[in-house]
DNA sequence: TGTACATCAGTGAACGCGCGTTCACTGATGTAC
DNA sequence: TGTACATCAGTGAACGCGCGTTCACTGATGTAC
């Protein structure tokens, strides 16, 4: 009955999923067309919409995903506040900032997805609140996540976003650097995870 | 030999810069066409070309003068850490949050700026230094300004920046007001500006 | 004061192009017999 | 084992549209006489 094997479909909508995130994430929502998303995946444009009902569909599934990429990797680090100390070392880097397409979604997208469809600000905010729900009990240890705990792990991950935007803007290196820096300590001290 | 007084055309291009900041804050660099931003200035799109080389060109002066403008606020402003803290708490309220139009430029647009021109960059980079090295001596009260002072501001900015941007992008609005706050608390004391 | 005129800010149609989306189709697939 | 076939993932041309930019022109302006 079934002609291809069940999983073909499914792996042909992930691959896309997972081009797409690192070509929206370097040229934008805006700037990256439909043909040239499936042209990523080795497809061409006409079988997006066998995958996709649309274009924000896509946007926030790859929001979503790439959320949820992040978020996993916690799984493989160190438990507790040092897992933290170093996703945050991680994301407050120069690699981190020179990377865009490899990186934070957020970083690359945020005031396109807060101008864009309802769909992809509510995967974005489920996203990221999953993920700032899991960083706040880290940094609880043992003890119950308070909600100024949730509000301050949430305030961290907006410092941190603006800091790798404003890193990736900024036309002297040197600065630049510097920025990134002074970032990776405020949110170390905000998070009080210095060990 | 001249035929308009001489300050008609430099007006209708000041009128056009500001129109376009709005306009361009409101739906971003790629949502704006210069049909519509011409036609915000109660122009037609042909006579953009006579007041700028390119839409990039508009870009670069629109996020120049942007900063410049909210620059120019802290004149108005109390001397000292008091006008800082008042600056800080206006960019960090859901006033700013619901008028992106009417806010800050890296609020509305770093990323894209970031993707964007070298001019652009520029343009952004001169702005944001120029800003932070005033709220840096300010922040020092009269002791000369440390490297690391300026470092620190930069920082408190890409916190203040991230923060906007989140808060615009949350579905969730209690958590989006919590944001705000918090962010307000911790720039303050970052800078160390509660009197 | 009245008229002819040079200036030039602004008009609006047109350019080629890429956009998101639709759809008639192709052709490799694994199954049925 | 070999062939006929139903399936359906993927193709690629076409749709109307808005983009940034160009350019021949219009027509209000203030000046010159």
């Amino acid at each position: 009955m079934a002609r291809y094997d069940k999983q073909h479909k499914e792996a042909t909508r992930a691959r896309i999923l997972e081009t797409a995130g690192r070509r929206l994430k370097r040229d934008g929502v805006d700037g990256s067309g439909v043909a040239t998303l499936m042209k990523d995946a080795g497809l061409t444009n006409g079988a997006f919409y066998a995958h996709f009902d649309s274009k924000d569909q896509l946007v926030a599934e790859v929001v979503a995903s790439q959320l949820r990429a992040q978020h996993d990797r916690l799984d493989t680090l160190p438990p507790g506040k040092a897992g933290v100390l170093q996703l945050v070392t991680d994301y407050l880097s120069v690699e981190h900032r020179d990377n865009p397409a490899l990186g934070c979604p957020s970083a690359a997208l945020l005031d396109e997805i807060a101008r864009g469809s309802n769909e992809a600000r509510e995967a974005l905010s489920a996203g990221v609140v999953a993920m700032i729900d899991d960083l706040a009990a880290r940094v609880a240890g043992g003890s119950p996540v308070t909600s100024e705990g949730r509000v301050r792990a949430l305030s961290a991950y907006a410092a941190m976003v603006g800091t790798i935007q404003l890193a990736r803007a900024l036309t002297d290196d040197d600065l630049s650097r510097e920025l990134v820096a002074q970032g990776l300590a405020n949110v170390v001290a905000m998070l009080g995870i210095d060990s």
